[in-house]
RNA sequence: GUCGGCGUGGCGGAAUGGUAGACGCAGCGGACUUAAAAUCCGCUUGGAGCGAUCCAGUGCGGGUUCGAGUCCCGCCGCCGACACCA
């Protein structure tokens, strides 16, 4: 291919025409308040998720959703919108400091160069970002607002009367003490379990526990002190606030079982003289608790456990704590548990039952206890079976049941005062009769737990947390950003002593007051990112009111960024985190709109040409970079997009590219053509006539479809209709300009750089032609008269088959058509011998003859 | 196990309940060329037939309907997520 001739010179005019946008700035748009800014015009946000800038550089799979935000982009600013679409990086990160721990070079260095890369990867491409408003995770400007919403979280409260983010600030007023206060904030340090990896130095939230062990890390459970966000105050909010989103169903879904809502109650057994509280869904089945069940790590396991069995138990004790959560459910095949010697006292029949402790009751979840009701529970039923403890059905299953463990809904029996209630009913009675005796009381309770958010690494932001007689305090608003030292080396010590304890002089601040050493995750810059695009330069606040108030608001939606398209493992973490945050800066009044997102779109995952995943050990990678060198970024973008609809996996295919490569080829002979000499010219068959019926109809059939289709979203077949049009329009002995032009036009947000290209040509030679850029002209309008038929083909069917075809006149009515039908020789020897029962017409479409 | 998504030619995929397979790839035939590439034209679901045509066909089995890839019920398979959450 290097020698050979190329279809159309797309390697010399794709890079003039993004020098062209750069410099004419194109794609920036203004902010409220600056030159240029229309206000009259609709806003609109197209948002990607920012990539983070790994030093392998782009993969296909990026510019999969970034062309299909692009051609939005270019689409709706035709349509006469102020489109908002910006580019960033995530770019702090393990990785970053991975390299800096094997070469010694500041991390920062390395994450510039991969940045520089990927800008450079992507502005190859073609895509309208505003590059005025880029941001980048690691500047110091931004981390200083990202350290900003830190304390705003640091400084606030959840009043759970309001169900909102409140001024710590109205504690102190109320008189509360320190104590009080610390346990209420949003961000809270708290000796908690954690995820302890030595390799890395680091302590990993559980969600990511997975991916660095798969990487060959070796992750440990440890005890330590950690700041934690209290997310799980937005629990609810989080569930029921994701109504008015325009995202799929299912992801909404997987949030919400994520977030895990159940309903139950709280009930109170006495284990000698002790309260132990239980969580339980079925408070019904309360008569039917044969034993109970504390997490190993219950505090008063020690209390209760009898000099017998305290041998066994601390055995067993020690054999969980090793284990991880992750282990925990793996061996989960089997249960397994340890009897403590103690009982408990049923509050509602004084009956006592015995008291063991088993891994398969996590401390984490509930209350850490449970009563055991092995009749109607199938892990109870489970455990007990294998220990030999008593099962007593309560719950008297519908007719037909076969299970052996019913745990649906039934009739209450040998339950008291319950007997003969369908379990809803015995539920409410349980729940008012134990809170009538102050035995418990109805609770919900969520799987959700809250943030881990501290990190022991390098290159994050650090905390802008201070500490001074084993309290925390804020520093100063003025002080930041506060930005991490430098440092001698990177490496981590192997102990949970985060690295940046190694810089003492900037840790230690005299008069025994010191640095909170923990950095953040790599969450915290990606939870906010979507604002800071709005005023990107602003060095007074995270953005502006007037910025906020116009980008995110303005159209009575709940969420601020009116198309939000990237990968679907952000479906659960990122995106709730975002959503956290966003949350509680509404709450606060810095933002306007309760939600991040209006309209999410995941793109799916691009495989291999073997249908495999990509991956550099199957040797199955595409690097947007030799298809761009080979067809150029049109032919890029326009397969992205004709593979397949966008939210589905599909596998990559160089045959396809070039399929679309012959395309782009055709559309640029439409226009040019090559002489003698090899020299692309105009090509001759171009003139300025008015098209025929035919052409005109092909040609005004596309913008509608293409417009529609973008709107849909379902670009495969927007670009197969110009395929369609393309194919006509090379047919025609002369080539009317006016039909290219509208071509040109639709297919300009796909393959921006050939359609300008060949528009800067013909108006170069035809005084017809408007000279200014296509990215500056509207959106062409069609004309539905243009395609109307005179005559319309009607398929005619007997008993549902084909079995003629016939040309009628537009709008014939359905008698003539029915007529005409009826008389088909074909018709005739099929319903020979039969009678017509019923002739079915659908004008414009079919008949249908009905005969038996 | 639970939840979600998907099953249509050799392949990627099109089809407001109304002609299944648009468009593209691959393949076959032809034109141009000394030849090839590129380009252009035609064919291309399977089966039967010289042919006009006919029969079958959207994972499997039922159902609703004049008519089902599309709607309903029950299965099977693949992919993804979660996974003892009381």
């Amino acid at each position: 291919m290097a020698e050979q001739r190329k279809s159309f010179p797309f390697s010399e005019f794709e890079p003039k025409w993004q020098g062209h946008w750069e410099s004419k700035k194109t794609f920036s748009v203004p902010n409220p308040g600056e030159p240029g800014f229309d206000a009259s015009k609709p806003k609109f946000y197209v948002l990607d998720m920012f990539p983070y800038p790994s030093g392998s550089g782009l993969h296909v799979g990026h510019p999969e959703g970034y062309t299909a935000t692009d051609i939005i982009t270019r689409y709706r600013r035709m349509k006469g919108d102020n489109v908002l679409h910006p580019m960033g990086w995530d770019a702090f990160g393990l990785p970053a400091e991975e390299h800096a721990r094997k070469t010694g070079e500041h991390p920062r260095i390395n994450t510039e160069n991969n940045v520089n890369n990927f800008r450079g990867q992507l502005k190859r491409l073609g895509f309208a970002y505003d590059w005025d408003r880029e941001v980048n995770t690691t500047d110091p400007d931004y981390v200083r607002w990202t350290q900003w919403i830190f304390l705003q979280l640091y400084h606030s409260y959840y009043d759970e009367t309001t169900q909102k983010a409140r001024p710590i600030s109205e504690l102190e007023a109320k008189g509360l003490s320190r104590d009080e206060i610390d346990a209420k904030r949003l961000a809270y340090v708290a000796e908690a379990p954690v995820n302890w990896c030595p390799d890395l130095g680091t302590v990993l939230a559980n969600e990511e526990v997975e991916e660095w062990r798969s990487k060959g890390h070796t992750v440990e459970r440890r005890p330590l002190k950690q700041w934690m966000l209290r997310i799980t105050a937005y629990a609810q909010r989080l569930i029921d606030e994701l109504d008015g989103l325009n995202w799929p169903e299912g992801i909404k879904l997987l949030q919400k079982n994520w977030i895990g809502r159940s309903e139950g109650a709280e009930v109170d057994f006495s284990i000698g003289g002790e309260k132990v509280t239980v969580f339980t869904t079925r408070p019904d089945t309360l008569f039917g608790a044969t034993y109970m069940v504390l997490a190993p790590e219950h505090p008063l396991v020690d209390k209760i456990t009898t000099t017998a069995q305290k041998e066994a138990v601390e055995a067993y004790r020690k054999a969980c704590s090793a284990k991880s959560d992750l282990e925990r459910t793996e061996l989960a095949k089997e249960k397994s548990g340890v009897f403590t010697g103690g009982t408990a006292t049923n509050p509602v029949n004084g009956e006592e039952i015995p008291v063991w402790i088993a891994d398969y009751v996590m401390m984490s979840y509930g209350t850490g206890a449970i009563m055991a009701v092995p009749a109607h529970d199938e892990r109870d039923f489970e455990f007990a079976k294998q220990y030999g403890i008593p099962v007593i059905e309560v719950v008297k299953a519908p007719e037909g049941n076969t299970e052996t463990c019913f745990t649906g809904n039934g009739t209450a029996i040998h339950s008291g005062f319950l007997d003969g209630l369908s379990t809803p009913e015995a539920k409410a009675k349980i729940i008012a009769w134990l809170g009538e005796k102050g035995l418990g009381k109805k609770t919900i309770n969520f799987k959700l737990r809250d943030w881990l958010f501290s990190r022991q690494r390098y290159w994050g932001e650090p905390f802008p947390i201070i500490w001074k007689d084993g309290r925390h305090e804020a520093i100063a608003e003025s002080e930041l950003p506060l930005l991490a030292p430098e440092l001698e080396d990177y490496k981590p010590s192997g102990s949970p002593e985060p690295i940046l304890s190694k810089a003492t002089a900037w840790v230690d601040l005299g008069n025994g007051v010191t640095r909170e050493t923990n950095t953040m995750p790599q969450w915290a810059g990606s939870c906010w990112y979507y604002l800071r695009y709005c005023d990107a330069r602003n060095t007074d606040r995270f953005m502006s009111r007037e910025a906020e108030d116009y980008w995110l608001g303005k159209n009575g939606k709940p969420g601020g960024v009116d198309l939000y398209v990237g990968g679907t493992e952000h479906a659960v973490l990122h995106l709730l985190y975002a959503r956290f945050w966003h949350k509680v800066l509404f709450d606060l009044g810095h933002v306007g709109t309760p939600e991040p997102f209006q309209k999410l779109v995941n793109q799916g995952l691009i495989l291999g040409e073997d249908g495999q995943k990509m991956s550099k050990s199957r040797g199955n990678v595409v690097n947007p970079d030799d298809v761009v060198a080979e067809y150029g970024a049109d032919s890029l973008r326009l397969y992205e997009m004709f593979m397949g609809p966008l939210e589905q996996v599909k596998p990559w295919s160089m045959k396809g590219v070039e399929g679309v490569y012959r395309f782009l080829a055709r559309v640029w002979r439409l226009v040019m053509e090559s002489n003698q000499e090899d020299v692309w010219v105009l090509n001759a068959k171009l003139a300025e006539v008015d098209p025929d019926k035919a052409t005109d109809k092909v040609v005004h059939a596309t913008i509608k479809k293409v417009g529609e289709d973008i709107e849909d979203m379902s670009f495969n077949t927007a670009i197969s209709q110009m395929m369609v049009c393309t194919n006509e329009l090379t047919k025609l002995e002369q080539v009317p300009v006016s039909s290219v032009l509208l071509l040109l036009k639709a297919l300009n947000p796909f393959a921006p750089h050939l359609t300008e290209e060949l528009n800067a040509t013909l108006a170069a030679s035809f005084a017809s032609v408007d000279k200014t850029d296509l990215a500056n002209q509207p959106w062409p309008a069609y004309d539905p008269a243009k395609l109307i038929e005179d005559e319309v083909e009607i398929v005619v069917q007997v008993n549902g088959k084909v079995r003629d075809k016939m040309f009628v006149a537009n709008g014939a009515p359905n008698e003539e058509v029915e007529k005409l039908a009826l008389a088909s020789d074909k018709v005739k020897s099929f319903i020979e011998g039969l009678t017509v029962r019923k002739v079915i017409v659908v004008p414009g479409r079919l008949v249908n003859v009905v005969a038996n």
